[in-house]
Parts: C-alpha cells; structure tokens; sequence
DNA sequence: GCCAACGTTGGC
DNA sequence: GCCAACGTTGGC
C-alpha cells in the first residue's frame, strides 16, 4: 500500500465535494509525470492526501482511498470539456484517470506549516511543486497525521 | 492579478 | 534533438 497526495483547487473540486460524492473520479490530469504515476504505480487501497491549491487556504484537507486503478478519462474525447484534447486517439487514449472514495476530513495541515517542519523538507510537495499526483513518504504520511491531530491507524 | 518556475510545442 | 516561444500552475 503507498500513499500519495493529489491537488485539486477547491473552487472547483473540494473535500466536501468528495464527501457529498462518497465516491468520485479523479479525472483532468494533463501532465505526463503525473499520468505516469496513475498509470503504473497508483494501486487499489492505496492512501491519498487531498490538497487544496490555488485558494485562501492552501493545504492538505483530508484523506481518500484508491478504489480504482487507471481507466481511460473519458473527458478527453469530449468537445465541450476543459479536458478535450483533440489530439488523443480513442483506440489509444492518452489520459487516465482513477477513482477515490472520501475518507475523512483533516485540520488543515497548511503548506505553510509543512515548509515550516524540517522533518518534511524532502517532500514532493515542496520541491516539485507543480506535480499534480505526487508520492507521499509512509514518514511523511504519519508526520502530517500527526500534524492534523490525528493519531495514525495501526496497520 | 502578478509573476517565477517549469512543462509543452514546434521550427529548424 | 535543440531550444526559443509560449502556456500553465500555483503561491503570494
């Protein structure tokens, strides 16, 4: 099982949207590294920090779980989506996405606040931080549970 | 809304 | 395959 962290901006797709959804797809990737990582290492139950980007308050906001492993995104093919991409081919499609269910809700643990512990200077997050699906250390996992208060289930 | 960082495109 | 131009991300 790994742990990963996912961005969305909250305008648009939020926690509570996910909440409301139970269940929802993660759709709209469009960066080759990221598609990558869905692709080939995203793995059904496997653990996902939801961030929130570009808002008021910047941060992670809660956890979600795998529960579906890489499918085509369908949006691709879609004209009238912010997604289209005319240049995919439908017998070879270019973009996935996979599916996640809500988990809970955290105390936002800010970036600023993740910048400000040392124990996190190595995360994703703070060095490459435009990459929308990125991994999350088990280390970095538990330091930022911590972080929100909570205390980690035991495995 | 600005703008730095950085990913993508396309001419050569 | 290089790299300049261009587009997007995302914190502030």
């Amino acid at each position: 099982m790994a742990y990963w962290l996912f961005k969305t901006e909250p305008d648009t797709f939020s926690i509570d949207t996910l909440k409301a959804q139970g269940t929802s797809c993660w759709e709209g990737v469009r960066n080759y590294q990221a598609r990558n990582l869905m692709r080939d290492e995203v793995k059904l139950g496997d653990k996902v920090f939801i961030y929130h980007s570009s808002c008021k308050h910047v941060g992670v906001a809660g956890i979600a779980t795998v529960t579906r492993e890489a499918y085509p995104d369908h949006h691709q093919f879609n004209p009238e989506s912010p997604y289209f991409d005319p240049k995919s081919d439908p017998e070879n499609p270019r973009w996935i996405m996979v599916d996640v269910a809500y988990q809970q809700h955290l105390p936002l643990v800010s970036l600023k606040a993740i910048k400000a512990n040392p124990a996190l200077a190595e995360m994703v997050l703070v060095n490459r931080s435009r990459l929308s699906i990125q991994p999350v250390t088990e280390a970095e996992w538990h330091n930022i549970l911590a972080m929100a208060g909570v205390v980690s289930e035991s495995c």
